[in-house]
DNA sequence: AACGCATGTTTCGTATCCAATTTGAGCCAA
DNA sequence: TTGGCTCAAATTGGATACGAAACATGCGTT
């Protein structure tokens, strides 16, 4: 079996006990970000989620800086934490990002990968398919391209793509529910073919498909640009600049 | 002009006031790692830490977690920190990923340059050649690389190719005073045909070279795998048990 | 020599207090 | 009404003190 990661499905199993208190902390604000629980541009205060995990606010502290640095979490000095909101220009370049590093992971995965692993991808790919709920979706998603990464042996690489995948949850959601299954199969035939060039061990064929897949999606998010929650509201950094106002929930 | 981002220059300019003193402890032990003061592998005590900015040991820890986040330092729960031991996988691991960002990087770049950008590069590649200390040519190749990536506009996209260029940072150090100045000159002849294809404004030529340039340093890297200070000692994880996985913690 | 136990040190978390900054409301003036 | 100003409330950031848990070490016994 071997689940991917400990982040990986957080709200899933609840085996990620770090006997740390910061961590279950952290993992719990991130689960209820993914979950789109605590929606992009909402404001979280510390003492708000202190009370919500009956812990002091130091673990909090600690966590939502943690969270900043994954992306997830935006902090604005001697004002407070509010959840990213990841503009189009931003969520675009994620996928340029992806578009480099994802057939890379790909590539080195395939020469590790058992025939188990195989199968496991391409029943994945059918309970996509299959799949009528659009969370369940998601996950599925998830788990079939983290799954097809998972033999590189590249902890570092997947990190990064797993964050990737973090911050732009929404966006997929969104996405996902908008368009309603009606043009899933274009997924559903890129992930077949995806598999089938990896039983061929075909990697430079799989990185290919696998670019165009990304890069498909890009485009098609690009497309429909306008469509997306996107009222102005530069994200700000923690330097703040000049400042904005306006969050707000 | 136009710094970065706030984990921008952390040693160059000395203007990093952000009158939050946890960023000013966070920015002040990375200038010490990336300046090889604190060793590689060497135990750091929040007290000692502490002591050393005259703060408490709040912000010390809140900033040993961000730099966790950032990798360069390792922390074992209840046991203390240690700054982040990069083994020669690591590293190689991190060269293949800057193979494929760094390209992306820079051919988004080209086209927004300015013509005082470029005057710029082919100075510091200059400088860089005509250098005859180590951290000096450290420091102009750095340059060199960040500021070609500057117009790029993805913010996200150049933190994490800095962040890698900072955890990579010993490895520079140690590889070229080892190879001495005697092999300068195949760095220096890239830069220089990397910077006559960004004038000539051919972005695939230059994107090109520079993935050869990333590429052959690698295996450069590869080949003296022995002569690396690899002392056993395996960099232990948080959960410390086998099967981690991503997220880097 | 190997094992187990006791001790000391450091971290992790809590609780409380205080300073600094932001923010929002209210008020006044143009 | 709109713009700008002052002031007060709320929240964060940090310090300090204290307790508990975990790790590391050394010693003594078998």
């Amino acid at each position: 079996m071997e689940t991917i990661d400990r982040t990986a499905s957080a709200e899933a199993t609840s085996a990620h006990e770090s006997s740390l208190v910061t961590d279950r902390v952290t993992e719990g604000i991130r689960a209820l970000i993914l979950a789109g629980e605590l929606p992009p541009g909402s404001r979280i205060g510390q003492e708000e989620l202190a009370a919500r995990f009956s812990v002091s606010r130091i673990p909090v502290r600690v966590a939502l800086g943690r969270l900043e640095s994954d992306g997830l979490v935006v902090l604005k000095p001697s004002s407070g934490a509010w959840v990213a909101r990841v503009d189009l220009a931003e969520c675009l370049e994620i996928y340029m990002i992806r578009e480099r590093l994802e057939p890379l992971a790909l590539a080195q995965s395939i020469p590790n990968m058992t025939d188990e692993r195989i199968d496991l991808l391409e029943r994945l790919a059918d309970d996509m398919a299959a799949s009528t709920d659009t969370e369940t979706f998601l996950k599925l998603d998830r788990m079939f391209h983290l799954a097809s990464y998972a033999d590189a042996g590249m902890k570092q690489l997947l990190a990064m793509i797993e964050r990737f995948w973090n911050t732009t949850q929404h966006y997929r959601r969104a996405f996902t529910s908008l368009l309603g299954h009606e043009r899933n199969w274009i997924i559903h035939a890129e992930h077949r073919l995806i598999v089938d060039a990896i039983r061929r061990r075909d990697t430079e064929g799989a990185a290919h498909l696998l670019t165009e897949h990304i890069r498909r999606t890009r485009c098609e998010l690009a497309q429909y640009a306008d469509l997306f929650p996107n009222p102005g509201s530069p994200r700000k950094n923690r330097k703040g600049g000049l400042s904005d106002s306006s969050n707000a929930r």
